[in-house]
DNA sequence: TTGAAAGCGCTAACAA
DNA sequence: TTGTTAGCGCTTTCAA
């Protein structure tokens, strides 16, 4: 044998070299195609020829290299996914079902965790050069180059919780519109008379398809609605139901834009305004969180479906990798889960698979 | 021109060609490596040729191909992250942290999102194959052969939150011991009399540790100590605060091994069994959540600086990277952070940045 | 400063 | 069923 693997190479300053299928060809006294064989399910090989490479594979610590072959399949068999800061339960959620739905079907995550706010990072556009098979877009802002870019060099995309205005990508996402004028025509059931909308990001497709929905039933039933924006972030929303609530005709009814919003409205109603949630005051929010049905906060929320979500973008995927591209954009149902932080309206609420939910 | 690097490969069924330094080179009239120290900081090149490439390359939507790049450089500037389930918002945290600190060392992560119970994933043995540059265990449990296997290959490896016993492998981890002995003797300076201890998964080192320093301190004392089991579940830390709470000379401090686990014994004994958190009885966790601080809950806990230990696991990969291999094993120093969700004892409490913490 | 040439570790025709 | 051969797209000597 001319070296040792375990030897570090000598000339170059680089890593230790890992034992490669040609050294495990040499040791078993076959062809280096024959270890390639060994690795490839349903290629040609003889049980002999399997079991020496298997062998001297073991002996060496052999593992093959996917970095190779994924320069020549040009296949990586990973799935960038850009997703903003994990504070919020639901992107842990949304991450968590990519993990498994995307481990499953075989791929692994690339992981890029985009800041919500402020300057599209100029890491991203480095998620390319890294060859990922396709692209997930979890952000919850609008505009973004990088995913028609990826469009146009051909790179299958998916959007997740968000789409983008004049952009043929594909999306899935909740029932935002239909969500949202739910959630405004329960909280009318329950006779409230002011109501108010704590928006998230602005520039945020789903922020602003609720809003939209939202205020144009409330509005359309000849109530008044007010209005706060506080970008998704805990501390804004906190300081928003202060001030809507510290003004003049406070609002008996608040729909955030999401849970993890209302989770902080509620705080600041509880603790800073001594109101009963549920009886002084309705808070809605959107998404469902896990969180939402703990006893502390038991918010009535319109659920976003987060597996299926996850599964529908998966399988959008995996779609467009086959060539068979399939519908641009998806829009996942949901129900609205009544819990205790709203008043119950005298119609609808039916009991599903042990949840009140609001079919009227 | 050969052909239009546009056109599909027509003999493979393989994904459309993206440009390469080659089709660069041909359209700018250089040669392919002139590309390549086009792209290469430092590299020697003269501005006409950089400008040239570089028009050539904007032109055809050329981006360095990075995975031909590891294959080559033996480095992939990806770093495999095994991390446990995102459900409890201390890995949320954990993963945004290592996500900020590595994107700003110019590292990516590759995710492997690993359940924290059951078999170890056989995903995870593939992680190898990816050939990241390193690897870092944020798990819970406590053998893995993974780690040693990593080591014993020459990949850096570093073990967040987690120990191995019998195991050279570097790690990172809060002061299990001091933190858990702090809590209890915190919980004996309130006086109260029957204690209760809640573990996470027994094969975990954090919880142990926890365990083993929190039963101590109390037995010594000379008090009584319950113990159950809630493997880090939240639905099982329930049903553990029911049959403790529930049954005869029920504890009036219970100390969770983490603070997901807290949560969930201070929802069961206000919901369920009336108590006044705080005064009828304290509970206390660890780690200190985001959500540890919110009203609700104004859970008093032992901190665990999850920035801190990001930052130093990252840098404990870089000096592994760089040959400098450091130290072994690092502690990162907490506080036990007072608030509502405990009685507060005589002594020992001082105000610090806002924040009451106990140090006697 | 440049280009030619030799691989990185692997897969995929093609013959044998 | 096997081995041989030709690359995948790039970096890096080595001469020129």
């Amino acid at each position: 044998m001319a070296s040792s693997p375990d030897r570090p190479s000598q000339k170059t300053g680089l890593p230790r070299r890992a034992p490669t299928a040609h050294d495990v060809a040499a040791l078993a006294g076959v062809s280096q195609s024959a270890v390639s064989r060994c690795f490839t399910p349903g290629a040609s090989i003889s049980d002999d020829t399997r079991r020496r490479v298997q062998a001297a594979a073991e002996q060496l610590g052999y593992r093959p290299n996917l970095i190779a072959r994924s320069l020549i399949k040009r296949r990586s068999t990973i799935i960038g996914v850009v997703i903003p800061g994990l504070q919020n339960p639901f992107y842990s959620s949304v991450l968590e079902a990519l993990s498994a739905d995307l481990a499953a079907a075989g791929y692994r995550i690339l992981l890029f965790n985009a800041p919500a706010r402020g300057t599209p990072d100029p890491v991203l556009d480095e998620v390319l050069n890294y060859r990922v098979d396709a692209l997930i877009l979890v952000s919850s802002t609008l505009s973004s180059g990088l995913a028609d870019e990826c469009q146009n060099i051909g790179l299958p995309v998916v959007q997740l919780n968000r789409t983008a205005e004049r952009s043929t990508v594909s999306s899935v996402v909740g029932d935002n519109h239909g969500g949202a004028a739910t959630v405004a025509r329960f909280l009318l059931a329950c006779e409230h008379q002011r109501f108010a909308f704590i928006a998230g990001l602005e520039t945020a497709s789903t922020s602003r398809e609720r809003e939209a929905a939202f205020l144009a039933t409330i509005e359309e039933a000849g109530k008044p609605v007010k209005r706060a924006v506080a970008n998704y972030a805990f501390d804004e929303a906190q300081a928003a139901a202060r001030m809507l609530l510290g003004g003049d005709a406070p609002p008996d009814a608040i729909f955030c834009a999401n849970d993890y919003m209302a989770l902080a409205v509620l705080g600041v109603a509880r603790a800073e305004f001594g109101l009963t949630v549920g009886r002084d005051i309705s808070i809605a929010g959107f998404d469902d969180l896990p969180m939402a049905a703990w006893p502390e906060f038991s918010l009535t929320t319109f659920r976003q479906p987060v597996r299926a979500m996850s599964a529908r973008a998966v399988a959008m995927i995996d779609a467009q990798l086959q060539g068979t591209d399939s519908g641009r954009s998806e829009v996942v149902a949901g129900d609205l889960v009544v819990r205790g932080s709203t008043r119950v309206p005298a119609y609808g609420v039916v009991e599903v698979e042990n949840e009140r939910v609001w079919r009227p």
